[in-house]
DNA sequence: TTGTGTTGTCAACACCTGTTCACATAAATA
DNA sequence: TATTTATGTGAACAGGTGTTGACAACACAA
């Protein structure tokens, strides 16, 4: 054990006004969570060990760990809403646009790749409000997905509750996806490959259904 | 090791398959695991606690906590099969076929609800070889309805990629809906019935595409 | 300079955890 | 009968956890 003394070996602070070391414990959880880790199985103490601060020090940041959670839903929804935006960039051609929306979705994905694995983990995990604070997220891409969805051709005459379930379908069918390539790693990209013909079957296949919709058979 | 010897073979119980307090640490770990804990947050001594026998006494009935989570799949996934049991009895006629499925799923959760519970939470959860099992039991269930599937008129000719693309749509369409028939508890009988209906519609609409779809060439 | 707020450190508290060991008891077997 | 096996008990260990409080170094403004 080196004495500390009175002579301080303390590092340099950054004069800045942006805190670095909030930044630093959100990359840190991250990085723990990448693996198969629960943020609820993630203790403080060992968190900020990975940081290299004290444990107190945590405090500093954050009133309690929900909050460093819900701090990270901000922000890797961040990530998920680009894929959104090749949707409403997307051609006229179906086929097209279908390839383009796989495409940025696995690109993202790759690109992100901690924080997929973060919403997907604790989209069911075990604290409370940052599990609520995805739903709500989710809810939220979905209204906006159907509302992009509803200036397509084919159903411009739609309801709003039919739009509602078709995007809902489209998401849910995309999630379980998205999850397996994040469990993929970086490496198989011939598994990946694969999996991307299914989420454009699985897209063309849906809208070929909704091509045939009848919007009115709502009422029985 | 104790010496087995050349004699009798031992029966641990003539009469079910395992001892009182082992099904009541099984049952002690669902109603636990009912709320939204997940399994790794459940530790050994209030599980024991909840049975109410001393924590040494787990190693009795299970190795190890892994051990018990494993026998909780097993149980669970036996309650989720009877649901494929509605589509082989199902009739000809596709509406009626549709509203039995969607009918037996609801009634299922309702009469298995924290078995269903269990299998969403730890589907994701932290707990590596629970998760590995319930996802080869979803695969598993995913082919035996591909097979199910295989009988219907319109895709006779369909490939097995095909086929099995169409079960995991059915499937992952599913899954989010139950999550959310879950989380509404018992009460909520009108976001129940809303769930049912969008259920139905997202059926109605995916085999509406599967009727136009067209087999890939890569049949094999 | 003096003051004020921010950030990090250290020691300590009370609590919960998994697991071990030796020991009891009741039932089933030989 | 005697004995072996299954099951449950209690004490104890070593270690991890969140959180508190008092204190130290720094940045910056008055």
């Amino acid at each position: 054990m080196s004495r500390l003394g009175k002579t301080s070996i303390r590092r340099p602070r950054a004069s800045s006004g942006g805190s670095k070391t909030r930044q630093s414990l959100l990359d840190a959880a991250l990085k723990l969570l990448d693996g198969e880790r629960s943020l609820d199985g993630l203790s403080l103490r060992e968190l900020t060990r990975e940081v290299g601060i004290v444990p107190t020090a945590f405090y500093r940041h954050f009133k309690t760990m929900d909050e460093l959670g819900l701090a990270l839903v901000d922000d890797s929804f961040r990530a998920l809403r680009g894929i959104l935006e090749s949707v409403r960039a997307g051609p006229g051609d179906q086929q097209r646009l279908i390839r383009g929306v796989v495409k940025a979705l696995v690109k993202q994905i790759r690109a992100q790749r901690p924080r997929f694995r973060f919403i997907a983990s604790e989209r069911h995990g075990g604290v409370t409000v940052v599990r609520q604070a995805i739903r709500r997220e989710m809810r939220l891409v979905q209204s906006e997905l159907a509302i992009d969805l509803s200036r397509f051709d084919f159903n411009r005459s739609w309801g709003v509750a039919d739009l509602q379930m078709l995007a809902a379908l489209l998401v849910n069918a995309m999630v379980p996806i998205a999850e397996d390539i994040l469990d993929l790693g970086r490496g198989d990209s011939s598994a990946e490959q694969e999996l991307t013909v299914q989420a454009e079957q699985q897209l063309r296949l849906i809208l070929l259904g909704a091509a045939q919709w009848q919007p009115a058979s709502t009422s029985s």
